[in-house]
DNA sequence: TTGTAGGCGTTATCAC
DNA sequence: GTGATAACGCCTACAA
């Protein structure tokens, strides 16, 4: 390995000259820092970057915490922080938490062992993920996907807004008796989106229907069962907001196993892409999360930080409103002339 | 921060005892044992990664290095690759080189300079990818998805037979006509799934026709166009296989706008799982890598390779032939009563 | 069994 | 502008 000690010794200086060339952190007499170049094009050196991380007590690492590598958005999410990453000269440390609070705690002590310069993290637990060592270090942490009180800032959609954009879509499409398939209850992010689907309920006068809301794990057995539960229902609905992407798999395939169409049995909204399915269903709008953007405004954001060249921030992305419906080939079967008041 | 030097003056002994009670190292006295233990616990002490990095020239980092983060199969296999590395203490630096062989250099050197204890890689390209500069520094590197003759270890399916038994499969449904849907001329995989194909063809007396055979980029845009392609032939195939995944759902794209049924019109057989899409679409078979254990026995070997418990080992696994056709409905409308001999 | 001391490769603080 | 030198936190000869 060529050390800092040979680039100087090749050069006919000290190795804090080869140092500050490398480093810019002070002038240097053209002459000798082009022999240094020189030196270390000859030699073909790099510095250590851990050894540079104990000197500096910061690496140039930050890592990401995330809760379902199988999922795309989040692997989205992934790909935008490492691309804007890596051209901030940053390398990733992948963690993936997988909803467990257990292993996230592990993971944030990982991280404080390997001396990262930051984490991006989406949070297992908004009230139960405890960030505060990282704080008490004075590593700033951004949250992703969910909210987290304590980070040093945030990139988020708002998702009461989105879930009574999805439901007010719905809504505009004619639908009456509107189903919600939401996530565990104690998922601070799967509550917003729940409120705004009853805020936009309220709103368009329709009756809040405890059977119409069920709860599910976020993933795709979940929504499975979900929607065969209320499809049981003696009154079907006609709409169905799916507020994640793994559930709304179950979903369709409830649907279809059950021989009820979309959208001329029952409009479907999802939320967040299904690159896979998406392309096969050209019928089910989605509510999308800008995926990558967050991944990379929220490595910008984090790297600002650790450079303090910027204070803390919550930037709020806007989820969109992806529309694929067409007009159902035949009257809906579960709709009412009025709305029920059930 | 607490440091060793805090555990020692807690526990009134020196740091090097510390490191020994902490490394077990060498044998300490049961009661200096229990002191530093006691003094451990009190004060919160974790070891600084970054400092024993230094000293030892080894992290407890390993690099995985993969194709593309938004392929299932790899993220499959980064679930393996992390949980495995999780269990044994390792983290894992996630490098996503996107078939970008530029990229791949660039994330071969950070590897280097995060001093990462190992490397697994999927690479982008058999002869290109070059990891000599690790393999000088005696880092042991393991080839995952693709083969890489100077990789210290791999764990890969035999790619040939499963392009074989991918394409018996269709013979065995009757095809007689089978067209294949390959990557790119120049990755190694996709010639092996094809050399598969071929050697299928050949075995069952049927004729290898150009036209047949199209090459595309292994993503969905590439099947698309690729069987839209083989969908204007003048004789339409009545069987294809897709040797990935993204591709098969361009794919299946093609075939529905097209109009054409899975499997009254066309047999269709492909590569690797479609964790959303399989679901929805019931009559696709596929060959299945096991990737998840791919990534698992990677960084078991890897992490032996690194503790020089183990010499290299070149392990190969089985690709899994999924079967979900069901007897086409009605009478194939290509089929020949006789294999063509065009 | 335990302590002392030196070094892993860099950078920051002093002098000069 | 440049060069010694110490220190980041840990591990390991070597000595006791």
């Amino acid at each position: 390995m060529v050390t800092m000690l040979d680039v100087s010794r090749e050069a006919g200086v000290s190795s804090a000259t080869v140092s500050r060339v490398l480093t810019g952190s002070a002038e240097v007499e053209p002459a000798t820092r082009m022999a240094v170049l020189a030196a270390v094009e000859k030699l073909g050196y790099r510095p250590n970057l851990v050894a540079r991380g104990l000197r500096r007590q910061a690496s140039q690492v930050i890592a990401l915490i995330i809760t379902d590598i199988e999922n795309p958005f989040y692997t989205a999410v992934c790909r935008g922080v490492e691309d804007s990453a890596r051209l901030a000269g940053y390398s990733v440390i992948l963690c993936n938490a997988d909803r467990d609070i257990e292993k996230e705690r592990e993971y944030l002590r990982v991280v404080e062992d390997q001396n990262a310069s930051g984490v991006i993290i989406s949070p297992a637990n908004a009230r139960r993920t405890d960030i505060s060592n990282l704080l008490a270090r004075r590593l700033p942490v951004i949250a992703v996907d969910m909210a987290l009180d304590s980070a040093t800032g945030s990139v988020l959609v708002d998702n009461k807004d989105a879930g009574a954009l999805a439901t007010d879509h719905l809504i505009g499409n004619g639908c009456r008796r509107i189903a919600c398939v939401t996530g565990p209850a104690e998922n601070a992010t799967a509550a917003d989106r729940l409120e705004g689907y009853f805020r936009a309920i309220a709103k368009a006068g329709l009756t809040k229907e405890r059977d119409l809301v069920v709860y599910a794990n976020y993933m795709e057995d979940g929504g499975y069962e979900a929607t065969k539960r209320l499809l049981k229902l003696k009154k079907r609905p006609d709409g169905l907001f799916v507020t994640n992407n793994r559930m709304t798999v179950g979903t369709l395939r409830a649907l279809q196993e059950a021989g009820v169409a979309i959208p001329d049995d029952i409009n479907v909204i999802g939320f967040d892409e299904l690159p896979w399915a998406l392309e096969l269903h050209p019928h089910l709008s989605l509510m999308r999360q800008p995926a990558y953007r967050i991944g990379q405004e929220a490595a910008r954001l984090l790297i600002d930080c650790i450079r303090k060249e910027n204070t803390a921030q919550h930037i709020v992305l806007d989820a969109e409103l992806v529309t694929r419906d067409r007009q159902p080939s035949r009257q809906p079967r579960n709709k009412p002339s009025k709305p029920s008041r059930s």
